[in-house]
DNA sequence: AGGATTTTGTTCTCACGTTCACAAGCTCTT
DNA sequence: AAGAGCTTGTGAACGTGAGAACAAAATCCT
């Protein structure tokens, strides 16, 4: 499920605290989930936990983080070294969450050759290679929208088989490969679609049909 | 729905290419949906299709413009501005879609006056006031997960009423404030998890009980 | 003009995810 | 050692969202 990373970084932050045991309440309000969801997504995983007394926090996460795969390290390169791309490869918080970035493309011939934190900047060209040589499976889109369909194919092509997209655009792949889309501009368009509401609510009863999906408050 | 500003950037897709009428079945195709969700979704907000020919692209467009709030633009505050706030900072995708980056504030003296993307980074304590003065409703939070529910909790004092937070933190607001997050690192983490089954399931016949979310190829 | 054709709007069914509630099981106290 | 008190794991109800199927309506062709 998407919730395991939630209630791993939430694990992590216990064992910072030097907590050793926890229960399926505490776990889930640190994760802000329900706590019966909390204990049947983890009964997913197995018997981890021991009736009257807990979970033990230390066990759990590992057992979470080999679920996740995170007991190594994933390889990801970025294609599209621009304002996202290099943010995405400056942050350190991959590290700690089986991230690596190991490898940046981008087809700017002014870019290529240039170091983003730490990485040197790769052509197009090289990309299977690349990919071939760190068994990259992961790859992250970071392009223009226009550009995101041929990116998609090149990386398909070149044997990564998890896609993240950050670009604009959708991207249709082969079977068996898996994409994520994360479209920042749609985030901000749901929450000004709210603000619409609560306008549009206030001074008259304009009831309207639907609500917006996501976490209203708490 | 979430959905609208995917049919609405579809919308804009055929608009661009001239075609000023379309069918559900095109129009599902463009943004990814399956045509009969697109019709329910669309039926919410009225008859806006014509039986026989389709919908009137333009037309369909204003109106989900309209119910988004996209007549209007929405000023919005990034507070934290790191490696992702520039980014966001930098992006002209959001001014076409009713996003207008109002202004800036971090807490590091630093960056305090600097200019980011022709905006001038204020002070934490200039931010009641300018949340005023703009009469900014929806703020972006992109410091560190430590600051994110104080940046939080000042957001609402200055009566910021939607937040889209990036920080690895779960941010608890008063009833009536809307709260998105997005955490790029659990996108990665969910695709490691993906690679991960494919990777321990091909060898061994070893059944995994579920399934991740989320869209896998087409 | 009338029927054939296309396409919307809607109803119905189904499956999934969420949540409540409770029995099973562990520990600690007396 | 036995019961009291928690806490997990899970079975069952509930609500919600998705997809298929169909009827209403508008155009086009003859
Ligand atoms: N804050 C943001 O930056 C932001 C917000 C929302 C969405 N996005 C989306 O993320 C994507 C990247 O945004 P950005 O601001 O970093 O854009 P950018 O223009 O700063 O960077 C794009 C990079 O992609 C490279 N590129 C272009 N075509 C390419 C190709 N065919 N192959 C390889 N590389 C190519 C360019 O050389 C450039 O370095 C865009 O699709 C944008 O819509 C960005
Ligand atoms: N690619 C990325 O950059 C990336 C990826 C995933 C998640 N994130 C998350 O996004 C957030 C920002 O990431 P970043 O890379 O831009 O970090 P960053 O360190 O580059 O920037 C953080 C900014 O927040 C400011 N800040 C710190 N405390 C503050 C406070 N109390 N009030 C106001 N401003 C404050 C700092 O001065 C700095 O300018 C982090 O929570 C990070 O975990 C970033």
């Amino acid at each position: 499920m998407a919730r395991l990373p939630v209630y791993l970084r939430a694990l992590t932050a216990l064992v910072d605290q030097g907590i050793s045991t926890c229960s399926s309440n505490d776990l889930a309000a640190a994760a802000g989930v329900n706590p019966a969801k909390l204990r049947k997504d983890l009964s997913y995983l197995g018997s981890y936990g021991t009736r009257g007394v807990g979970y033990d926090v230390e066990y759990l996460r590992y057992q979470i983080a080999r679920e996740l795969g995170q007991t190594q390290d994933w390889d990801v390169v970025i294609v599209g070294v621009g304002h996202l791309g290099s943010a995405l490869s400056a942050y350190r918080g991959f590290s700690t969450r089986g991230i690596r970035i190991a490898a940046l493309v981008d087809s700017d011939p002014e870019r290529i050759g240039t170091e983003v934190a730490g990485v040197t900047v790769a052509p197009m060209a090289d990309l299977e290679s690349i990919v071939r040589e760190h068994g990259i499976a992961i790859a992250v889109i970071a392009t223009p929208g226009e550009a995101a369909q041929g990116v998609a194919d090149a990386l398909v092509s070149a044997g990564v088989t998890s896609i993240l997209n950050f670009a604009p655009a959708i991207v249709t792949v082969p079977e068996g490969v898996a994409v994520r889309k994360v479209d920042l501009s749609i985030e901000l368009q749901i929450l000004a679609y709210h603000e619409q509401r609560r306008s549009a609510e206030a001074p008259g009863g304009g009831a309207g049909p639907w609500a917006a999906d996501g976490e209203v408050s708490l």
